[in-house]
DNA sequence: TATAATTTTGTAACGATTTCAATTTTGAAT
DNA sequence: ATTCAAAATTGAAATCGTTACAAAATTATA
């Protein structure tokens, strides 16, 4: 899927800005902050403002062309993959890394009337990379 | 179980202030923020610094005394229950409200040699109340 | 007591995000 | 095409949660 096409079918005006920043989250599943997408994307768009960046992301995720991920307390993530998946950042590194559903999420409610919109499952750990040293310093803390 | 039996289970040296921090996270299952335990608990401790607020829910955390979570973007909430649950956040009032756990969470890795030491789910959605209105402004965003 | 170690405190700094008004771009209607 | 209005982009300033830091206060130890 295009990035054209994802905004297509989520009702947002296409710019060239937003098929960057769109076109930036569906090439990388690296889970991007939003100066992360910011500084990658101003060699290619020289007059991109940062503020830009947020307003775009805001407007992905509201109309479901992207997710946020609150992970990390200390930046917002985005992710343009859609299907249900989980995620797994690693302690050390900080990266974050998708992980397949094992289990089928309930979707009982917490009280009576209450309704789920959604379901973030995340682990925190060390990765694969990051388990195999032993005594590197710490990037992210 | 009493702030000072669990500080004491946790290996944390007591003070008037770990107490009262402590007792508030057992007393309340609200999940507050570093600034709602401030302000709740100036005036009962009238010298105390919020800069002491952070400092002590970090070794809280840090010593299994409390749990941090990163459901919001906004800020950290902190909570003193330990069990396993989950969490339900209202996108409307911001609220967190605690969920039982409803299936065994797996713990397969996302890579070869990771290792996961935590496992975080929660819900989003409106709560009861908030779903049975219908068209009060949105307290949070 | 004296001394050292730990904890608390307040201020300043930091950094992610938001606000806002001006500018630019786009779309629709002439 | 030209004009006008609406929407998007931009950059600077403000906001606000959090962290850094050094001084003051408290606690533990000798």
């Amino acid at each position: 899927m295009t990035a054209a096409q994802r905004l297509e079918s989520c009702g947002i005006r296409p710019s060239v800005q937003r098929l960057a920043i769109m076109d930036y989250l569906l090439k990388h599943d690296t889970h991007p902050t939003v100066d992360v997408i910011y500084t990658d994307l101003l060699p290619v768009i020289p007059t991109l403002s940062r503020t830009t960046v947020y307003n775009t992301v805001e407007t992905l995720v509201a109309h479901g062309a992207a997710r946020s991920l609150t992970i990390d307390s200390r930046n917002v993530h985005y992710d343009g993959f859609l299907h249900q998946h989980s995620h797994f950042m690693c302690n050390r590194c900080g990266r974050i890394i998708d992980m397949k559903l094992h289990y089928d999420v309930m979707d009982d409610s917490p009280e009576p009337g209450s309704k789920v919109e959604s379901v973030n499952i995340y682990y925190r750990g060390l990765c694969g990379e990051c388990a195999g040293h032993s005594s590197i310093e710490q990037e992210n803390k």
